[in-house]
RNA sequence: GCGGGGGUAGCAAAGCGGCCAAAUGCGUAGGACUUAAGAUCCUAUGACUUAGUGUCUUCGCAGGUUCAAAUCCUGUCCCCCGCACCA
């Protein structure tokens, strides 16, 4: 078995030696640059960051195969929240963080060295690099950098990058919902929760209902149902409270109060005031002015929105059932004293429409789903959930919304709450989805900060230039490209500012860190001067050089290396290629689209984008808690070669791509046999004459050159592979065997020196290993791609080949049948020569017509009427046996004569090979063009 | 619901009007090699069947167009991704 191992090692290090993959500006060849995105520090790279990378790293090779001085860089992102958040975990000795250094293979010792976030940041940069050396990425390190203020240069080139964006206009400033811990007065990151990781603010409406001079205020989520508002529930076992709020005098609950005051609301506390008291009153409804009478209900938590509860049956299942439980219950209506007959009167009101819930859809969905009273949460929780759904979505507004008939729900609701918000009839409000508990065991609550700062992706012009850009972009795979421009369209204000975390500070506003995915969308432009960079004092940085080198703007600077990374950036920019996930379509893509177009000329916006589906380990989704992780040194163990070649293997396109180890196994078998093979045959001293199966080969070769490049081109690496290497693998098989092994030296050596190079850029050490083994002093790595020549390819003796290998296949069935195990005599008839002419002349006439007796009479040859019509209805019938080449008797005799002497060996008997006409043999007329008749004894 | 991608043999996946019972790889079975195992090589792998190149049933389901459909059209069911403040 071939030493992988070994013969990486070497390679690797001949290739860092030679400098083979640092990449310099050289106005003779085309550039091409190609990034996959700096993937984040919080842990080693695994066999998913591997795919997206690979599919970089394979295209790469092949591009600089092809003749381009190819920019492969690589940097590490260190930006954002994650990290800080495990270290302080570290740091107060969390279980479950610790066992996931553990699992990582740290010991107790360096665990806690992890408590420091600037450890992650100088550990896990080093570690990715030395894994993605192992795996023969032909990058570019003297441009690797870590994002952050770790990097002063990388930090002034962001803090750059930011004041452009202000300056043309694409930063605001706004409100925004956050989770607030009221005792830190700070935002609770989901790090920093005790519980409630993932949940996040959402929007309520509070409307107002006029009690007297006050207002009872309701928090709902549907501000469309308000027309179908029939009464109002409050918790009659529970003290709300009239407060000052603002201007006006809300009854609200008291736990209300507090997360008012957070948003952005001065409130006062004046009475108490029992929940009972206010049964049976009315209120009336903004916007509609319907007097709504206050009913009893347990459901309405003090704790959620307001605690009153506006009650909407036709709508909310919820209020259907309270209603229900209401109206069937007089004792209930007694306790209260309450008009049990207006109770009863109380009936829900139609607004919205849909097909499948029809007009009343809680009353539906209640019925449904068998719900019988108010106290059946978790049904109810479930019918709430369709109705919500749904009803958002297809439900139509009726006829007893006013100007909002007819109105999808979808769009009624904006419309609606901005009604009634502009009518002061009702406010926003913020609630969480979910608890969430600070590490300092407070309740959070949501705060509206005012001084978010955000890229205005909403803005109609850039997304006009970003639609722009995408289309003069290439998409692989192209069935992608909609997704983009969906994503442009729908892309609003994105918050790119955090109080916490890992990054570069915003530059006029620095309590802001820039957040992680606003700070890499255009910093591949960083990556053509950041080796330059490395040698500039820090204080020489500013905007004036950025300027200078990205835009040519300005004086020159008196900063070193200056012109060079001006030249540099002009050669290399722009972007030819980014590969990553799909997953990343929906913002990082698509912003590093946006920036791209804002901040620089259109010359040097992105060319390409590749994408691809997500990683699976055993048919699922690679995760710690399925036991299906694996790390990208894990895998290298078993040679860098069979992964790459195992890894691209697995999918391509935007399917998820399946890793798995038995075909890792059986990939480097099959790599391994490659070798053997190769480095036996390829010195053969074989026949000096070339025969049929060697010209056979050299065509089937080129056919291989022409449809592996068309592939490679495409980035659809797994197809490349299927025909570069498995299928040219069985190429050769079949020529081993058709040549008694006695190759044909240079045949051999041409398709051998094919096969090397055309999986280079999947198996780049096996390939250098045997170029140097053939004798070849260059690196292959820095080869010629094979060219092929369309007219090398001989169809014909391609059907020839086909022919014998058909025939074969057509014996052993009738040996088969005949229950034959050792034939001692096989006799071969060649149809007669009028069948010949009958089938070339049939095939001309299939081309343009499918009528019976149209073919019959265009093929008919005297003597012959009633065969041929006999035949034509058959292939009419079943026109796979027309065959795809017509011959003539003799070509197809001297074909198969040529072939006798392997045909024999196949069987190990007598084999003759007569013409029909030549026989009386019944058997002798069943022979066709390309299907001679078979007779075995 | 919207936007996107899909549903093909045991699995993965190609094919996208006729050379399609459907490439290729994996798996499985039999054989060769081997002391044995592994690896490798050969053969088979929808069903049935006859000295063959045949019949039947298959490409989510149901219809339709066509001389001909996995491929085109219509309807329908199901799965995956995204629907955001973050890697």
């Amino acid at each position: 078995m071939i030493n992988f191992k070994g013969i990486e090692k070497k390679w690797q290090k001949n290739w860092e030696e030679a400098k083979l993959f640092e990449a310099n500006v050289d106005s003779t060849r085309p550039k091409y640059f190609i990034t996959f995105p700096y993937p984040y520090m919080n842990g080693y790279a695994h066999i998913g960051h591997f795919y997206s990378a690979m599919r970089a790293e394979a295209l790469a090779r092949y591009k600089r195969m092809r003749g381009y001085n190819v920019l492969f860089p690589q940097a590490w992102h260190c930006t954002g929240t994650p990290i800080l958040a495990a270290a302080n975990r570290i740091k107060e000795n969390e279980t479950k963080q610790v066992q996931i250094m553990g699992d990582m293979g740290f010991s107790e010792e360096e665990i806690k060295k992890f408590s420091n976030p600037q450890y992650w940041l100088d550990y896990f940069p080093k570690e990715w690099k030395k894994d993605f050396m192992e795996a023969g990425m032909s990058i570019d390190f003297r441009r690797e950098f870590i994002t952050t203020n770790a990097n002063p240069s990388y930090d002034k080139f962001v803090q750059w990058q930011f004041r452009k964006l202000k300056e043309l206009g694409y930063i605001l400033q706004g409100k925004f919902p956050v989770v607030w811990c009221p005792r830190d007065n700070t935002p609770i990151q989901d790090h920093s929760r005790l519980e409630g990781e993932g949940e996040i603010p959402q929007e309520f409406t509070l409307l107002k209902f006029k009690l007297g001079a006050d207002f009872l205020i309701a928090a709902t989520l549907r501000p469309e149902t308000i027309f179908g508002q029939t009464n109002l529930w409050v918790n009659p076992e529970i003290e709300y409270v009239r407060a000052r709020v603002n201007e006006e005098y809300w009854i609200i609950s008291e736990e209300a109060v507090r997360k008012l005051k957070e948003q952005d609301k001065i409130v006062d506390i004046l009475e108490r005031v029992k929940g009972q008291s206010l049964l049976g009153k009315y209120a009336i409804a903004p916007t509609i002015n319907r007097q709504l009478l206050i009913l009893p209900s347990s459901f309405c938590d003090p704790g959620k929105g307001t605690g009153v509860v506006t009650s909407v049956p036709s709508d909310a299942p919820d209020d259907w059932m309270g209603l229900y439980d209401l109206q069937k219950d007089d004792d209930l209506a007694k306790r209260y004293k309450l008009d049990y007959k207006e109770i009863k009167e109380l009936h829900p009101i139609p607004i919205i429409h849909s097909e499948e819930l029809g007009d009343l859809p809680a009353v539906k969905v209640c019925q449904v789903l068998g719900i019988k009273s108010q106290r059946e949460r978790e049904k109810l929780e479930e019918a709430k959930r369709i109705v919500y759904k749904k009803g958002f979505y297809v439900g139509i507004m009726n006829e007893h919304c006013g100007n909002y008939s007819d109105m999808p729900v979808e769009r009624a609701r904006e419309l609606i709450k901005e009604e009634l918000q502009k009518n002061g009839n009702a406010e926003p409000f913020y609630e969480l989805t979910g608890k969430v508990t600070c590490r300092c065991l407070t309740q959070g609550v949501i705060k509206i900060v005012s001084d978010q700062w955000f890229i205005d992706y909403g803005n109609t012009s850039w997304k006009k230039q970003a639609h722009h850009a995408l289309n003069r972009m290439k998409i692989y795979p192209e069935k992608a490209r909609q997704q983009f421009d969906y994503t442009i369209d729908w892309l609003r204000q994105w918050a790119c500012t955090h109080e916490e975390g890992t990054g570069t500070r915003l530059p006029w506003d620095p309590k802001w860190l820039i957040e992680s995915l606003s700070d890499s969308t255009v910093y591949m432009a960083y990556y053509t001067i950041s080796h330059w960079l490395k040698e500039v004092p820090p204080e020489d940085i500013n905007d004036a050089v950025f300027d200078y080198v990205f835009l040519s703007h300005g004086k020159k600077p008196a900063v070193v290396n200056i012109d060079a990374m001006r030249d540099e950036f002009e050669y290399w920019y722009p972007v030819d290629l980014r590969n990553s996930g799909k997953d990343l379509i929906q913002n990082h893509l698509t912003f590093f689209i946006f920036n791209h177009t804002a901040l620089f000329p259109e010359k040097y916006w992105p060319l390409g984008v590749g994408v691809n589906g997500w990683s699976m380990v055993n048919r699922q989704k690679m995760s710690k808690s399925l036991g299906n992780f694996v790390t990208l040194r894990d895998a290298l163990k078993f040679g860098a070669d069979p992964c790459r070649i195992t890894r691209l293997a697995a999918g391509e396109g935007l399917d998820d791509a399946n890793w798995d180890f038995e075909l890792l196994d059986s990939l480097t078998h099959k790599l391994d046999g490659f070798y053997e093979f190769t480095v036996q045959w390829y010195a053969f001293e074989g026949p000096e004459e070339e025969r049929t199966i060697d010209l056979w080969l050299r065509s089937s070769v080129q056919r291989i050159v022409k449809e592996t490049t068309q592939a490679m081109e495409e980035m659809m690496f797994r197809t490349a592979l299927q025909i570069g290497f498995f299928t040219l693998q069985n190429l050769l098989r079949q020529y081993m065997k058709r040549s008694k092994n006695n190759p044909h030296k240079k045949t051999l050596r041409l398709a051998l020196e094919t096969q090397v190079l055309l999986l280079c850029p999947f198996t780049p050490h096996l390939s250098e290993e045997l170029w140097n083994k053939f004798g070849k002093d260059t690196f292959i790595s820095a080869e010629a791609w094979p060219v092929f020549e369309e007219q090398e390819i001989n169809g014909e003796l391609d059907y020839a080949e086909q022919l014998v290998m058909n025939t074969i296949e057509d014996i052993r069935s009738v040996l088969t049948l005949a229950r034959i195990e050792n034939p001692k005599r096989i006799t071969l008839f060649l149809a007669e020569s009028w069948k010949y002419k009958f089938m070339s002349l049939f095939k001309k006439e299939f081309e343009k017509t499918r009528n019976l007796s149209d073919l019959i009479k265009a093929c008919l040859i005297s003597g012959y009427e009633k065969e041929i019509s006999q035949v034509v209805s058959g292939l009419l019938k079943n026109p796979a046996k027309i065959p795809s080449l017509v011959l003539d008797t003799e070509m197809e005799r001297r074909i198969l004569h040529e072939n006798v002497g392997y045909l024999k060996s196949e069987f190990d008997c007598s084999l003759e090979i007569i013409k029909a006409e030549e026989s009386v043999e019944k058997k002798a007329m069943q022979a066709m063009p390309g299907k001679p008749a078979i007779l075995v004894a």
